[in-house]
RNA sequence: GGGGUCGUAGUUCAGUUUGGUUAGAACGCCGGCCUGUCACGCCGGAGGUCGCGAGUUCGAGUCUCGUCGGCCCCGCCA
């Protein structure tokens, strides 16, 4: 950098600094050559300072100007000076001051970059990732990699001034086949064993509770060999806590200071503690989801009861057949066309709706649609289940409880966006809570944890474990916010008794449980403290705090959606010597010949 | 594992429906002019294996098949 050293960077110079000299470094952001006079943005993570060559004060740094190209890095030692009036750029905070250069050094030059380093940028993902180092220098990118830092900064803070202690646990862990896909690490030493990669630090966090290491938080990276998708990466980070001898309330408590602290540091926003809490019931029949967007209202109304003896068939068979009917009233669309009904019912039967009904109300009635089947009671209770007054348009489906529930629920949220019933700066956080703590999965003919199988049941469906699995509930909760899963915990299972029966009803056998989770189960027997925690995800975190779509570019270096990293090339080939060392041999998946079934 | 969609200049796209002369635009790049611009302006220019490979055809950017890659959805994600 030759003897010129920096005094500030591209996005602090003022007017207050006017006549005194400044040494800036950055890159060419953009050139304005107007014959004579030659200006140049000079741009760093800071901000942009523009920088001026006049040909009168030295035609040869001018001339040396003149050579410079796009994303050049250059030293600029010069005056800096106030605009003169009539010049002054109200758009940049630097914009009433200009650096007069008076030296010039090319610190390196720089190919012509392959996509104009603008916002927004109009280059693809491909070639933004292919050439992520340039797609970080725009402002909007350094935005998200400092609002990252940021909340991970008052997560530490919060969390330590809390009493926690920040631990790391291993990134080689032991494999255990649970859940999502292992990405595996074979073991050189150990020819033919492998370690994984941790889907989650679960059990070392609860081990490190039962070595007394109470309120452990990490901020941990988290790997999950499943397919991707624009919220889903192999590889997430979580703001793991864990904390002994507590129950929700603290845990919630903790959460609710973590959250608020993020974005007062991020957006300097005061969030309302504590959250609402809802019942897992609840969301599902309100909402359709268990991750419901409460900033606005459209909620699901149950009619089940009401037209259980209704003229509809389509309806009473439904009900006969123990199944639902619920519906949303969408305010203000009476004034909807035929065509606009049918694409909604278009949408519900890709949700696997087998169809959508609806009624207008009109003159405190229903007109159209299903209502010439109504009673005179039957539309009593549909409008005043559903508060409709005229002008509203009622949209019903009747299916099986799990269907209505998620042809509605989306149905809302489609409705949402439709009619702008929300606005981006608003944050509406709710605590969803009384899981239920196993699913029956229909293929595989078992119950399935619906989190994880380290749980702990609500104590006074203890016994209903071995008898009606289904009906436990859990003392699992998640932080919900604007529709998206922010955080996910639970109380954990700190008694090796009740451990082993989950693991019964999820069809482990007392052998599988050794040898898969043998030294949690031990380890519980050594005095485990009750504990609990949470893993709020933080890439989804800066995804809701800086509006973004995807979790991707909350991350400095993702993947797409093949699992690929386009700009260092990985994964890639392994060469013979490394398979030869690990004891590995490549085989050629078969390639099935026509005709043939591929199974 | 399945489905949708896209791939044309350095970049973002048009052109593909209905195969047919020399594949266009904008931005970027290069050259010239320009002393108050900040998306500078004006004039000129270069730049293309139409992702790749087969096939159909007198003829393929355009049709067919395969393949690679991007984005998006389902499955999957305790």
């Amino acid at each position: 950098m030759g003897a010129l050293q920096r005094t500030h960077n591209c996005g602090a110079l003022r007017k207050e600094d006017a006549g005194n000299e400044a040494v800036l470094m950055g890159w060419v952001h953009h050139r304005r050559d107007l014959g004579g006079l030659f200006f140049i943005d000079l741009r760093d993570r800071h901000g942009t300072t523009q920088v001026v060559f006049r040909p009168d004060d030295d035609s040869e740094l001018h001339a040396k100007a003149g050579e410079l190209g796009a994303e050049y890095v250059i030293a600029v030692r010069g005056e800096v000076s106030q605009r003169p009036d009539g010049t002054i750029n109200p758009d940049l905070p630097t914009g009433e001051v200009e650096l007069v250069a008076r030296e010039l050094l090319v610190l390196n030059a720089s190919l012509t970059p392959p996509f104009v380093l603008e916002e927004p940028v109009k280059a693809s993902d491909e070639l933004r990732l292919e050439y992520r180092y340039l797609d970080l220098r725009r402002p909007h990118m350094q935005r998200l990699i400092e609002a990252r830092h940021v909340a991970a900064h008052a997560t530490r803070a919060y969390l330590t001034e809390q009493g926690f202690l920040e631990i790391e646990t291993p990134l080689l862990a032991k494999k255990t086949p649970e859940g999502a896909r292992d990405f595996v690490v074979p073991s050189r030493v150990h020819p033919g064993k492998v370690y994984a990669l941790p889907q989650s630090p679960q059990l070392y966090k609860q081990i490190l509770m039962v070595g007394g290491c109470d309120r452990y938080f990490q901020i941990a990276r988290c790997l999950r060999d499943e397919d991707l998708r624009s919220d889903r990466q192999p590889e997430h980070t979580q703001i793991d806590f864990e904390m002994s001898f507590v129950t929700e309330d603290d845990v919630f408590g903790v959460a609710e200071g973590l959250m608020q602290s993020i974005w007062r540091a991020v957006r300097g926003d005061e969030l309302t503690i504590p959250f609402p809490r809802l019942a897992y019931r609840d969301a599902m029949q309100r909402y359709g989801t268990d991750k419901p967007d409460v900033r606005f209202g459209l909620e699901i109304v149950d009619l089940t009861s009401a037209l259980r003896e209704s003229e509809f068939k389509v309806f009473r068979s439904v009900i006969e057949g123990g199944g639902v009917v619920r519906c949303l009233n969408a305010s203000g669309c009476a004034g909807w066309s035929r065509k606009d009904i049918d694409t909604k019912e278009a949408l519900a039967k890709k949700w696997g709706a087998k169809g959508l009904a609806w009624a207008k109300v009109d003159g405190g009635s229903l007109m159209g649609g299903i209502s010439r089947f109504m009673s005179e009671g039957e539309v009593a209770a549909i409008i005043e289940g559903t508060a409709a007054t005229d002008g509203d348009i009622i949209l019903f489906v009747a299916d099986k409880e799990a269907t209505v529930a998620r042809v509605l629920g989306n149905l809302r949220v489609a409705l949402r966006d439709e009619l702008s019933l929300v606005s981006a700066d608003e944050f509406a956080f709710t605590w969803v809570t009384e899981f239920p703590l196993f699913a029956w999965n229909e293929d595989a003919g078992a119950w399935e944890a619906e989190h994880h199988m380290f749980s702990m049941p609500r104590e006074q469906d203890l016994e209903l474990l071995e008898t009606d699995p289904g009906k436990v509930l859990g003392r699992l909760y998640d932080l919900v916010c604007n529709g998206f899963e922010l955080a996910s915990g639970s109380i954990r299972i700190h008694r090796r008794d009740i451990q082993e029966r989950v693991m019964k009803v999820v069809g482990m056998s007392a052998a599988d449980a050794d040898r898969r989770f043998g030294f949690l189960l031990k380890a519980l027997e050594y005095g485990a403290p009750p504990h609990g925690g949470l893993a709020p995800g933080l890439d989804r975190i800066i995804m809701i705090l800086t509006g973004e779509a995807g979790i991707r570019d909350t991350i400095a270096f993702p993947k797409t959606y093949s699992g690929l990293s386009l700009m260092d090339g990985s994964p890639s080939d392994v060469e013979q010597e490394v398979l030869d060392e690990l004891g590995i041999r490549l085989v050629e998946k078969r390639v099935p010949a026509a005709g043939e079934n591929d199974d």
